[in-house]
DNA sequence: TCGTTATTTGGTAAAATAACCAAATAGTTG
DNA sequence: CAACTATTTGGTTATTTTACCAAATAACGA
């Protein structure tokens, strides 16, 4: 039984959550979890994909596999990683709706586009 | 630092959502989220939740707000913040798994706790 | 063993992030 | 309007992150 909501303020655990984010918060390496998302790769592979330096990308994977997102294996020459945690995936489709938001507040059509500086919004200049 | 060009189409939509995700990537934003999961609360009442200075707990919130993340509501002198992505929450339960495997892969009780320094093993530093 | 390939590690500099203070802004009350 | 409160913005500094290069390490085959 995972007790949900451990002692409050416990502000450790939210460091700790923080860095296991912090580990995801990079278009590289986002990338990287995306493609490893249909089966491991081998740091070669991800390299062409990123197109970062090969030190780059094994460094990106390197944070990722010590905030267990990843996992590697060794086969011959070749580390090949893949995904630990797959739930990780399942997130990403609650970043798209906060994308989706986004891209819908931004549209040209919507209420409040024009002219509607208001207090209660906070980009309003208005003196 | 040369940023290289990207090399996928899609480079740019890792990059929103490595926006999104880094406005999460911080303890005292996941604290307060975690709060706001509750129901919306004023500035005054995150800045005790968090205990910084206020300036530093404005600012996190702006980070959020224009991540999508949370959005505000004026009420005379305040300001209330609110969740505007609650799938954001569900999140959190996945990296409690990957916090959990770290925890476990910790215990003193497993296999490969004494002696065991192989090179599979990223903690080892044997030479 | 030597040479080659795949990956990691160490070092350095640029860039991004985060904390706090001081000052500005917005809204309330008298 | 003046005084007061809640919040935001601007500025400065310290810390963290990131990218690349050079060198080291690991595993293979001749």
């Amino acid at each position: 039984m995972v007790r949900k909501k451990p002692i409050t303020s416990s502000r450790g655990l939210f460091e700790d959550k923080a860095r296991i984010i912090k580990a995801l918060a990079h278009p590289s390496r986002l990338l990287m979890i995306d493609a490893l998302a249909s089966g491991e790769k081998c740091v070669c592979e991800l390299q062409e994909l990123v197109g970062s330096d090969i030190t780059t990308v094994s460094k990106h994977l390197a944070v990722m596999k010590r905030a267990g997102i990843v996992e590697d294996r060794k086969d011959g020459l070749w580390v090949h990683y893949r995904l630990k945690v797959p739930c990780i995936l399942r997130f990403f489709d609650c970043i798209d709706i906060v994308l989706e938001n986004e891209r819908e507040a931004g549209k040209p059509s919507g209420p409040a586009r024009r002219g509607a500086c208001l207090a209660e919004k906070p980009n309003c200049r208005k003196r």
